[in-house]
This record gives C-alpha cells, sequence and structure tokens, in this order.
DNA sequence: GATGAATGAGCTTTCATTCAT
DNA sequence: GATGAATGAAAGCTCATTCAT
C-alpha cells in the first residue's frame, strides 16, 4: 500500500514523501491517533529517518499543516485574479477552492479538521490562514457594495456597508463554503463547479431572490 | 474544581456527573488526549465506577455526544416552532441555536470538533444529528419556496425549488451557522441575536440585496 | 532470580522492595544502563505500578539516593557515639563506615560511583552527604589537636592546627577510608575491623611513626 | 567549539583529534550519555570515519582509557625518579600526579569515575593502571620501613613491615591522592604543590605528629 | 579517504482497563 | 456501591552501527 521502497533517494524527495504520508494519516486520525510508525511505514522508510529530517511528531505535524495551507492558499489566490470584477473574483476563487479541496481532501481535513482541534500552536497556524481568507473575501465584499453605491447614487442607492457587518458575512460565506467542500466531497455527483455556483446563487442573490425567480447565472466557462 | 465529592448519591446523578466531566474534558482536549484518570477525577469519583456505569471510553465518548446532540437538537426544535411562517421558524431557530452553543461551549466542541476528527462510529453520531437539522432547514427553505412560488403565481412567478438545490442551500446555510457561532464565540460584543440577525441578512436577502440597501429586519423581541 | 511474586503488598511495602531492587541494579550497571525493564522485574511488579509510586528514572534514583545516603550517615553515626574522646570516636565511626559499605555494597556503589557520574542534581545530592562527614571527621581532628594542645601545653607543644589545614587532611582520611572499603570488599580475608585499624595506624601514627616502631594500637574489642 | 575542520590529515593525527573528542565527552557524560554524533561533531569529522579508524564504541572508549592510563602513569614515574630516597621519591611522584589530574580533568574523570562506573572490560583496564601505581607506592613504604629499620638496629628499632600492611597503606595513600585531587580541582586557591604537602604530612608524620608539632616540610623548590 | 542515507533495537513513559477487597 | 492495587500494550524518541557512493 506505501511508496513502493526505493533506497537512496535525495533528501528532498525523502522529504516530501514523508509529508504525503503524514498527510494523510494525520488527516485520516487525528494528531494523537496517527502513529509515527504508520506514517513512516506509509512513506516506505523507517522511522528513525523521519526524526532525522523531520525532528519530532509536532514538528512534523506543523510541517504538514504549514505546506498544506501555502497549497490551498496558493491555489484559491491563483483561481481569484486581481483586476477581475468582484463577483466574478468571488466565483472563480471559490471554484478553485472547491476543486483543491475536492482533489486533495487528507490536506483538508487536516487543516479544517485537525489542526483544529489540537493544541494552541497549530491552530493559530490554521488559523492565520482562514482569517486571510476571510479578510480577503471581506474585501471583495466591501468593493462589491462600493460598486453598488456607485452605480445607485444617481437613485438615491444604498450607503456604505458597515465593516463590522461586512466581516460576519465574510464568516458566513467562507462557513458556508467549508460546509459545501464536505458535502460535495461526500455526496455523488455533485461537482466543484456545482458547488461554487450553489454558493455564488446563496451569497449573491440571496434565498429571497432565487424564490422569486432571479438567480444569479454563472460566467460562461470559457470566459 | 472537580465536583464536590459527596457519597452515596443516586446512580441517574452520579452518570449526569461523569457526562459532565467527561463532556468537558473531550471538548476541551480532544478524544485521544483526553484521559480517564482526568475524567475520572475532575467527576469526583474513582475510576473503577466510571467503567461500572459507563463500560469503556469509547461509550462514554459515545454517550456525550449522544446527550450534547439531544441538548442541542432539542433547544433548536423548541425555539423554530411549528406553525410560524417559515422565515420567522429559521430565525427563531437560529437564535436557539447560537445561544444554545454559545452556553454550552464544550458541547459543541465535543459534536462540531471531536466527534468528527476521531473514527467512524462517532463521526457518524454527529453527522446523523446534522443530517437532521439540515433537513429541517431544508424543509423550511423549501416551504419559503412553496409559498413564494403562490404568491407569484398570478405574475408569472418562479417555478418550484428544486430538491436538489435546495439541499445545497440547507448545507450552506448550516455552515454558516456554524462557522459565525465560532465567529460570535470569540468575537467581544457579538451576540447571539447579532449573530442570526447577519446570517439571515446573508440568508434571505443576499448580498446582492443588501448592497442596494433592502436589508433584512429581525422581528420585534417579545413579538 | 527476583523477589517472589507476592500479589497485593500495601504501597509502602511494594515502594520498598523496588528500591532495593533499583539500587541493586543502579549499583551494578549505572544510571544510565540500567533499565526500567530490568529493576521492575527485579521488584517482581510490572513497569508502570513502578512508575506510579516513583513517578519517573530520575525520582527513582534520587529516592535510591537519599535511601542509601540516610542510611550510610546513621550507621556511621550510631557508630561514634558522642562523648567518646576524639580518637575513639574516628575508630568507631571507621568501623561502622567499613562494615556498613561491606554489608550494602550495591548502596554504596550508587552513593560512591554512580550518583557522582550522573548530572548535577544527583551528584550535589552525594555531595551533601560526603561534606557532613568530611566535616564531622575534621571536628574530631580539631578536637583531638585541642587536647594535643592542652596536654602539651607546659612544655611547649604545638600550636592550633589551622582551620584550611584541617580541611584537606579530613578530605585525605575520608578519601583514604574510601578507597580502602574497595580495598577491604574486594580483597580476602580483610575484615572491616582490620580496614579500620589499617587507616587509624595510617592517620593517627603516620607512616613515620609506624616505621619507627610506635603503631597506634586499637582498643580491645569488648572496651 | 570543535576543532577546525581541516581536509587530509595523516591518519594519526586524525585519530588523536578523534580521542581528544572523545576523552572530553566521556570525561563529562559518562560512557552510555556520550553519543557517537556528539564526539564526531567536536571532532569535526563524519561518524563513518570514527568507526573506520576505531571500530566502535567499546574500542574508543578503551582507546581513551589506555591513553589517559598511559599519559597519567607516564607523567608520574617522570617526576619519582629511580635513585632518589623514597620520602622524595613519594613526594615527587605525588606532585606530578596533582599536576598531570588538574590539567587534565577530563582525561582523570574517564579513569577515576567513568571507566569504574561502566561493566567489567574498562573497569579492569582503569584497576591495572591503578593497581600498578599503589605496588609503586607500597614498593616505596617497604623500603622507607627497611632504611629506617637499618638505621635504627643499634637502638632495637621496629621490625619489617609485613606485606601485607604495606597493601593497605599504599592503598590508602592511594585513596587518599585520589580524594585530594578532586578537592584540589575544587577548591579555590589550592594548588598541586599545596595538596602533595597536605598528603606527605598526613601520611609521613601522621596526625599524632603533627598535633605535637612537628610537620613535615617539603624540600626547597629548585633542591 | 570520506560521507550522506538509512535502520534494528531498545529506552522511558503513558493509558485504558481489570481484579480483589 | 466503591476503590486501591496492578498490568498489557503501545507510543515517541534515540542511538550505535552500516551501506552505497
Amino acid at each position: 500500500m506505501g511508496a513502493v521502497k526505493t533506497k537512496r533517494m535525495p533528501r528532498a524527495v525523502r522529504e516530501q514523501q514523508m509529508l504525503d504520508a503524514a498527510v494523510r494519516i494525520f488527516g485520516r486520525r487525528g494528531y494523537r491517533a496517527a502513529s509515527m510508525d504508520e506514517i513512516a511505514e506509509l512513506a516506505g522508510v523507517s522511522k528513525p529517518l523521519v526524526y532525522l529530517y523531520l525532528n519530532s511528531k509536532d514538528d512534523l505535524f506543523s510541517a504538514c499543516i504549514r505546506r498544506e495551507a501555502a497549497a490551498l492558499t496558493a491555489a484559491v489566490r491563483a483561481g481569484a485574479r486581481l483586476g477581475l470584477p468582484a463577483d466574478r473574483q468571488l466565483w472563480e476563487g471559490l471554484r478553485a477552492f472547491f476543486t483543491h479541496t475536492a482533489r486533495h481532501p487528507d490536506g483538508w481535513a487536516v487543516l479544517h479538521l485537525q489542526a483544529r482541534t489540537h493544541g494552541e500552536p497549530f491552530a493559530a497556524e490554521t488559523a492565520a490562514m482562514r482569517t486571510e481568507i476571510v479578510t480577503f473575501v471581506q474585501q471583495l465584499i466591501a468593493e462589491a457594495a462600493r460598486a453598488a453605491a456607485c452605480a445607485g447614487e444617481a437613485e438615491g442607492g444604498p450607503g456604505r456597508l458597515p465593516e463590522h457587518e461586512a466581516a460576519g458575512l465574510a464568516e458566513a460565506l467562507v462557513g458556508a463554503a467549508e460546509s459545501l467542500a464536505a458535502w460535495a466531497n461526500t455526496t455523488p455527483g455533485v461537482t466543484a463547479r456545482q458547488a461554487a455556483t450553489t454558493l455564488m446563487n446563496f451569497a449573491w442573490a440571496g434565498l429571497g431572490n432565487l424564490m422569486e425567480g432571479r438567480p444569479w447565472t454563472p460566467p460562461a466557462p470559457g470566459a
């Protein structure tokens, strides 16, 4: 089941193999229930080598968190390219998010489930990443509000969206995304694109609008 | 810190004390890091008694999950009384949810964090409760859609909301609620009522409507 | 080889059994080479019980040192009864010392060899005991010097013995005793009494006097 | 802190660097607590090279013991030149001993503390060296006794010193010297010369004589 | 000659769990 | 009903030692 047992690899390669194995085990069992023995075996190396390269179980877990957090944020940022209009950025970011979490379920489990349930140094590391994303979303929301305000100025439109309010909305949107990621990954036949559409409908149009027959429509695939 | 050491209590009471202690320890440390020693000490009883009453660590954890899940669903159902209009039911249910999670943070941690990170029998138990709530929310959404459909029939309004769509929306709404619960519990000055308002705005009106200056307004407190 | 496996003993008894075993193993192997497995087996208990009662390897080693140091100092003090003349006190103290170390070779090894080679907290504990004994000997020497000074006053005898000088002499005497203890325990046919006589001759009369035919004579056995 | 990393040195030099490092680490940590990693690092070479040159940890430790024992006995023998009268030989030998141990504390620690606390093959190696020194001292004592016997023959002086007695006295003297070495190395302001004087007073004149005002006086420095 | 890569074996420590009273 | 006494099993970590280059 483990990696093919190839002898004598350069350190950098072995380290990645170890991290791959660790993410898988940590993601499925949790920090405490994961055993270094199992991780080493899955990585196809002996336990002392894991310690030689990664120092300790704590450090190994930390390294997993950092690697997966970096990969996820990179994926989202690559999706939500600057310069697009706010709703389009949000849409692309969500698609990237659902795609990435679907492809790396163990990494996502490490970040979303395991790191938060373990003690402080680790919870803080994921929290930092999450805060980064929430802030990003909050800015998108604020930007969209500003745009709407300009457009509606002539006809006495809305004022600015207070910052505190935007923070709560961003929290809600990110939480909904996290929840839909799990839903999409466990419900057969739900793609990343569909999950993103559902969430955009929910967030951009709102339930009320949906029911009145004005759902939000995703942009054409190749646009 | 532990319960006062009182001798000779009826079994039911002792069991509740043990569950109280267990929920607290499990909620804060996680399943694996929680030790039966610590739980027994906090409950003010000897370890063999814990085993006599609750069989094993697994059974004890299960009992915690069941008790806390029952308490949470009871609180939500009591809030969202049948007979109210759908949006009102949702509003009351959310308020009850935020209030309950704020008052029982350890129980909520057991359900939302710890049970899911531990292996299958336990994740399934919380998942069942969560599904129950998601289904309830889905029904509310569908009902509201039906109502909107009737009202709008004259003017060529929307058709029915497809079930699959409603499921995703419910998932998103519950996820947003879970996220806001953590946010409200860690952000000073955010009450259950405010969290519920934020979410209702997000869900019912949608970001788009918000930006056009038509936020959703909660009903008057005593209504 | 280990203690007879008797089940269910009161804690105090078990603790002594564990200390007995630990002194033996630590004395023969040294701190690092001694394994908790071996100690537990020799004590006739399981390893977790050793940890339950004695906490850690360090604490166990400490407990050994304290117990053996107390036993040795008690034995010496019981021998060198106050009120006797200084040379007599020294003689009795030495006899007690050689007797005790011969009867408890492992305990003596823990104090004299093992505790000193291990890190600071432990070396300090034995050092304290040794200092106590050196100081005691130093006082005896000083007292004897005072007595000699009084007796020799008429004929222009010696002045007082400077304290610094007395300290070095006491160090030398104690070192000689430690060395002779090992010698007596490994040389067949050398008793504690003979070791004490040799040292008294060395110390009290000096090599020069010995060679001039005036050896120091031990008091009659029953005196 | 380690040796400067110079490439391509002749084998003999590299070996001495390794032994230097090993003596330092073994002397301070003890055999078991010393790690081959630390020794190799301090010696400025890679671990496999240590094994190539010195075979195993046991062999390395043995080599340390042999080198340090040889150095110490050489120093003592160089001090106590043959041809001098016995008391003068003893005095010079002691001075050399105290000087050498003060200059090579780690080497002395290996011989006096660490080798004896580790298992049999090593204890025997130091014991051999020690026996050599004890025998040498014993011969000095016997020689002095013979001289005294000749001088005192006219006046009905002492008979010969029995061999068994001389062995005990030599043991005592060496033990006293070992003890004073530690004392001199830890007590500020005590030189090798002073330690030797104290011991000569103790051994040659005896406490009794000292107290009667006839201390032994060291020969003039340059004599 | 010299080293980066790798491991088998063993250590201390902890924990869920069970008797015997 | 309640507990002090006791343990099997496993986990994290380290170390002396060896290949393959």
